[in-house]
DNA sequence: AAAAAAAGAGACCGATCGGTACTTTTATTG
DNA sequence: CAATAAAAGTACCGATCGGTCTCTTTTTTT
């Protein structure tokens, strides 16, 4: 590996965090600058403009955080305890997010939504692959018997992921996990009391 | 009322709209000025920095939001029909928001939340006036006998309020009223059997 | 209608924006 | 180790940023 290679993911894992912090518009060249220790000149090497900054650092948090998902949920063996494990990844989002900042769709989609198209367009691709991955972990748990049959598998993901999001923001705002644990265990005890096939 | 008064209200107005569309970072003067076809020197009479137009703008955006929910909330009169009413306030968050450009408050939060620390505290308190509405609807609907008397009124407002904003957040990134309306059937489904009391 | 006050236009300010060109320094390769 | 290529620093570009100042126009008051 060339030291060029080694300073563009330098540049990138620097300027993601201030991105997903600051967001695109609130982030200039100086904030990357100034974190990376990196001049002007040396970073315009690497990239051509500060939107492929801004696109390669979305798409690593995004796959950083994205991987942390993945380990949380491998770690559960049961449908429900996967659904679950998603929620766990942001427990202590307050203080020990999965990434700084908080969520990096969350924060992609709503600063972007109506004014930069390609992030949008990243935003919404992650969107679609936590939503058919939880899909999937439901459809898995109706085949394994764990869930009803009838369970309607998109609108709870949309759900699940709806209430994960919501509680990120509501838990994120008011400095407070309370909002993310309320949620949870209101989360968990609606699979149970509605979701799990009742033998 | 003065002509001056007239602009300022104008101006909050057009404002307000640019803010909640493209954030605080990415809205310039120039965009205003725009959208306004007031001068800057006109503009600048009236507000003493950028900051002080946002905020207010802030504050307009919110409380009209605000003020369509109690009217969607008055319509009702049992406790979970006001409950799925700040649902329907969102039903076509795509095609026709209650403001244009979604939910102030989670705009604002998202943005500003590592930021800005005036706008921050104003979504702050945004939601600490959303949940203790819902919360106080909560607990009427235990006193009056529809729902569990062991209800968490707390927890049960604080997970509806998440829905809800991730409701938004999924379907204006989606661009598909979808999410919000398979979140708002759950919710409701989850009220009939886990909420109201067995009579 | 005249005088006073308020409102708004327009030119201008220094600072910062994203981005480029050129030079020097550092790695890599034969 | 020398030649060469890659990397990074420096200085600069025009445009735009938020904000100020002055002067003209419009509105309000008397």
């Amino acid at each position: 590996m060339k030291k060029g290679d080694r300073t563009r993911e330098h540049i990138i894992m620097k300027s993601a965090a201030i991105f997903n912090q600051k967001g695109y518009a609130g982030t200039s060249l100086n904030d990357i600058i100034a974190d990376t220790g990196i001049k002007k000149g040396g970073i315009y090497r690497h990239f051509v403009s500060k939107d492929e900054i801004a696109i390669e650092a979305y798409n690593y948090a995004a796959s950083l955080v994205s991987s942390k998902f993945n380990e949380a949920v491998d770690q559960e063996q049961s449908a429900s305890g996967r659904l679950i494990a998603f929620f766990r990844v942001y427990g202590d989002v307050v203080h020990n997010p999965p990434f700084i900042g908080g969520c990096p769709m969350q924060n992609t989609a709503v600063e972007s939504d109506d004014t930069h198209s390609e992030l949008r367009d990243r935003a919404r691709q992650g969107l679609h692959n936590f939503l058919d991955l939880m899909k999937s972990i439901i459809d898995d748990g109706i085949k394994a018997g764990e869930f009803k049959e009838d369970l309607d598998s998109e609108a709870l993901a949309s759900f699940a992921f709806s209430l994960l999001e919501g509680g990120i923001l509501l838990s994120k705002l008011d400095g407070d996990n309370k909002h993310m644990q309320m949620n949870t265990a209101i989360f968990s005890s609606y699979l149970q009391q509605c979701c799990l096939k009742s033998n």
